[in-house]
DNA sequence: TCTGGCACTCGGGCAGCCCGAGTGCCAGCA
DNA sequence: TGCTGGCACTCGGGCTGCCCGAGTGCCAGA
């Protein structure tokens, strides 16, 4: 167990290495920071936390520089969420309500996230899985060709063409369309499925095929639908990344064009709290190098989908987490408007 | 005038530089290419190059480099546009056909085009002002709440919110809806506003604020959308651009994250052919540094929209010019069979 | 008009040097 | 026992001076 001062120490130079992306040294700590002790014991205090592996030095006669592991603890123990200031707030409130629809409710959101952390943002579409119908409609754009499309109440639209395999008449239609909506409106995509298995039967032999392949369509979306969609926004940020970085920067762009890997690694991600991953803590290997703060948001109680940033593992965790926390409100408070 | 031989001989500078990345001298010049003349020979002949502006010296005692009047030379008198392998054409063809919709395709297209070129990929969804309506459905919600959905011969679907001033019937609606597919489908959107324009007058006094809500709400959708979408990819080769790269690089994520630049860049290009602009003939300062390959496509013989990629000045034109080109054959005729 | 020769320039790389920040250790003191 | 001041030591970074070689421009001759 570590005393306290030394856990003011670690904070101390987690704070001056945010700051000046410097290895920082007992004697500026001394002169930067109250801690009441000389520079020979603040040595004595970091030859310890280096031992147990909270800060390492670049090399023998360069100042310490936090861990993974430091990090790690600075977080968990040593900050707090930074609450924004008010009129931080208030601007975020007005530029969010602005938006018209729910690809400009994640534009924004996205460009907010990257321009209040200075670091890469990435904003996860509403889920179709959690979300409810909130209209499935049908239409004939030939006789044998029919267009699928869902509404869901976070507003987002998906449309799927189907070819019928016999041509399907306006009535059927119509019955289709209406069967179908006061079954499945107001309900959550995953209960979609067991609630329209049975509708086939109730319709003619002829049009049973077609009522077939549009079901098997409108259950083949959900599914591949949960292929979540997501925005980035502030890649220019990552030129703030350090020296090195063409090293660096190179992997994380590529991470950032696999959606694949930014899905999952917001999907590790806590249900309701917010998640912070360290360096190493992330399983993609091209993101060693960077943090990821990342929350989920929602209209009601429940989260819908998540949005975080990426950005350099020395970041300014407690700014970071509580913009993040407070983007993540509005626009839960937006999406439960429209 | 400039001799055949020197053009020559910028032929030869601009293929090494591009190769090599490196200023070229003109020993390596005659040792890598026959030109049949000495190095002397050649150094003559670049003093001239130097003094029309074709080619410049980083500094004394260096090789030299071309400037943007020399590719631009290179570009139209010099090079012809590479066409692709046919094992190349046979993977196009391949990737382009498994798309399942209009974002698949659009996805599909940048990831591809990135690959094949190695650099930044920006491809335009199908513009709406060029296309024809296909359908546009008029969905209630509630009462007085309606959903406007528009969807277009590209597959490209918009959809709105409209709060009527007062309730709005279900006989109404239907109405509304047949007119007003009766009226423009099939019809470019260019042209939908004066189909429309004497709609309202046909309605019951009660219900005509309503219907002209929608229909501000149609065309308010047509003039907003004229802001194009676009999507990006590739920004991973971006660190392929150069030593000096910091400073290269960081404008041009700014740029990309600018749609509107980009719209812009694209919507330069000229209508039909492909256009190449290089370095400083960007308006856009931040791309000084980069030269733009765009071309439009479209499902017919019409362009709907552009694609093009971003990368250096010292980049392989002929090579990119003919996958710029490859690509954007096969995506029209994905989008003309879909 | 081309060519070979020659003197010149200048950036990049290398070696050597110094400087200073930072360390670890130790003896002394509260 | 824990803190402190002092001291010797280490080592990376920056500066200087140097050389080398690629590349140039010019000129006289074929």
């Amino acid at each position: 167990m570590l005393s306290e001062r030394r856990l003011e120490v670690l904070r101390a130079i987690v704070q001056d290495y945010v700051g000046t992306e410097e290895p920082v040294g007992s004697k500026a700590l001394t002169e930067r920071h109250k801690l009441g002790v000389s520079p020979a014991t603040v040595r004595n205090d970091m030859a310890v936390l280096e031992d147990e592996g909270y800060i390492a030095q670049p090399h023998t006669s360069a100042g310490r520089i936090p861990t993974d592991k430091g990090y790690r603890l600075f977080v968990d123990r040593l900050a707090g969420v930074k609450p924004l200031s008010s009129p931080e707030r208030r601007a975020i409130q007005n530029f969010l309500d602005g938006a018209v629809d729910l690809d400009d409710v994640v534009g924004r959101t996205v460009r907010l996230l990257a321009q209040l952390t200075r670091q890469v943002a990435v904003v996860q579409y509403p889920s179709l899985t959690r979300s409810t119908v909130r209209h499935v409609e049908l239409l004939a754009l030939a006789p044998a060709r029919l267009m699928l499309v869902l509404i869901t109440d976070t507003g987002r639209v998906e449309q799927r063409m189907v070819d019928a395999p016999a041509p399907f008449g306006e009535a059927a239609l119509a019955d289709l369309r209406a069967r179908l909506n006061s079954r499945v409106v107001g309900r959550r995509f995953a209960d979609v499925p067991q609630l329209v298995q049975d509708l086939p039967e109730s319709f003619e032999t002829d049009d049973r095929g077609t009522v077939q392949v549009v079901l098997a369509t409108l259950l083949e979306t959900l599914v591949e639908e949960t292929e979540e969609r997501l925005m980035i926004g502030g890649t220019a940020n990552l030129t703030r990344f350090g020296h090195d970085f063409p090293l660096t920067i190179r992997p994380v762009l590529e991470a950032l064009e696999e959606q694949v890997v930014l899905l999952k690694l917001l999907g590790e991600a806590n249900e309701s709290g917010m998640t912070v991953r360290i360096g190493h803590e992330n399983a993609y290997e091209g993101l060693n190098s960077t943090s990821v703060v990342s929350v989920g948001y929602g209209s009601g109680g429940e989260a819908v989908a998540k949005l975080g940033v990426v950005g350099p593992t020395r970041m300014d965790y407690p700014g970071t987490m509580g913009a993040v926390r407070a983007v993540a409100r509005y626009v839960g408070q937006i999406l439960a408007e429209s």
